[in-house]
DNA sequence: ATCATAATTTAGTCTTACCTAATTTCTAGC
DNA sequence: GCTAGAAATTAGGTAAGACTAAATTATGAT
């Protein structure tokens, strides 16, 4: 048995993980700002969490820190073990997708092993949460998921949605709003040249919305309705 | 609002509320005890939960402590917590009475007032938890209960069970391979001159079980099958 | 009433994780 | 290739909440 984990340093290698999906690695700032801490405050967590033995991160003075192997796994434990509970207050407790994350955001941490078996087999297994966001599965493998966006899409083609961005409360409720969720087809109809603002029709309901090129680089979405 | 209290106090109330349900007080090393902490460590912060404003204790050197209005309220609700989660875990997650407590244990700090509305609401207002104890209800008043044991019964005299003891989960897997749940009826037919043990039949099913005094003065009954 | 023992408190440290202020290092624009 | 400003690190400090060891208070048996 490796020994328990702070909450804190739970926090960290999951942020670290979420911030450098992108770029393969997480700076200073970047994390004191998601932590809503002091940069001093994380340059100290991350020197302790390159020391341990094993090591959570590989650390490089001023130039950012990336996850070990052993830092990803508790990253995808903690980050299942989130997901499972957003999609259990949706599902068995009557929750709206943007009522979850601050929730699930502090259950995380309270999660027996045994609680997380059981609220997975309570769900049916599931492989993504109430934003679409992949499941880590209980031996940390993600669903594949495609990484196109709404923005991508040209005029006139079709997509269906898979993920939203999900750290933002008031994002959520208003995308819940113009019917923006998971499992929903939509149409691009235009998109304005100047700031690339886009119509788009929802195809099940034909009602139409707008979005912007930021919020909509924030969708993901496949191919064809 | 009050300021958020941490873990740590909060089960220091919660446990100074537990210990004093008898004598109206708990001393500092049955809280040492309780908590598995140094006794030194008590009286710090007996200390300071009685120089906070408003104090949570009333706190008299050598002489123990009891909870103030305030720190009552505080214990209340999180034995609340604690209660309605083990119901929970055992009617919508297939938990068996013993491995509810200590899950809670963790839980009840993690669960938000809103949380605690849904569950409570989808189980429909429960007013006792698996083992029989009463939950406090949203405004913290406790359902009341008999409080005679089964150690009090005559030969003869029926009676059904109300609660047994929580704390330890080898007894509750006793207790249930012997048949001895709340809602329970049984019969004291006979108890030994010298040590009290007493034979037992449940009356729902014929079986007969035997009982000694320690245990049997921690399991409440109301008289009458 | 005394004294041995048990219960409790005081004193002094330790660890974790945060902070601010001061300093150092990196990097883009010239 | 210099240098201003941004980014990151170091230094020094605080607050919680635990610990051990030493000192004090309470109590029960004579």
């Amino acid at each position: 048995m490796t020994k328990a984990l702070s909450h804190n340093i739970q926090d960290y290698l999951k942020q670290i993980y979420e911030l450098s999906a992108a770029v393969g690695k997480a700076s200073t700032n970047q994390l004191a700002d998601a932590l809503d801490i002091s940069a001093a405050s994380v340059t100290n967590m991350l020197q302790k969490l390159s020391r341990t033995q094993p090591p959570y991160v590989i650390y490089q003075k001023h130039h950012g820190v990336k996850l070990t192997e052993e830092g990803r796994k508790i990253a995808l434990k903690i980050l299942r073990r989130h997901r499972l509970i957003e999609k259990f207050l949706v599902e068995k407790l009557g929750y709206t997708w943007d009522e979850v994350h601050n929730e699930a955001e502090v259950l995380e941490h309270a999660m027996s092993p045994l609680l997380e078996k059981r609220i997975d087999a309570a769900l049916g297994f599931p492989e993504f949460d109430p934003h679409g966001d992949p499941i880590p599965d209980a031996k940390l493998n993600i669903p594949q998921i495609d990484p196109t966006t709404l923005s991508t899409l040209k005029i006139g083609q079709t997509g269906r949605i898979i993920r939203v961005p999900h750290e933002d409360a008031q994002v959520l409720r208003y995308l819940g709003k113009c019917g923006l969720r998971p499992g929903i087809s939509i149409k691009l109809l235009s998109r304005t040249p100047y700031d690339q603002t886009m119509r788009i029709a929802i195809l099940d309901t034909g009602e139409e919305t707008i979005i912007g090129p930021d919020l909509g680089g924030q969708i993901s979405i496949t191919l064809g309705a």
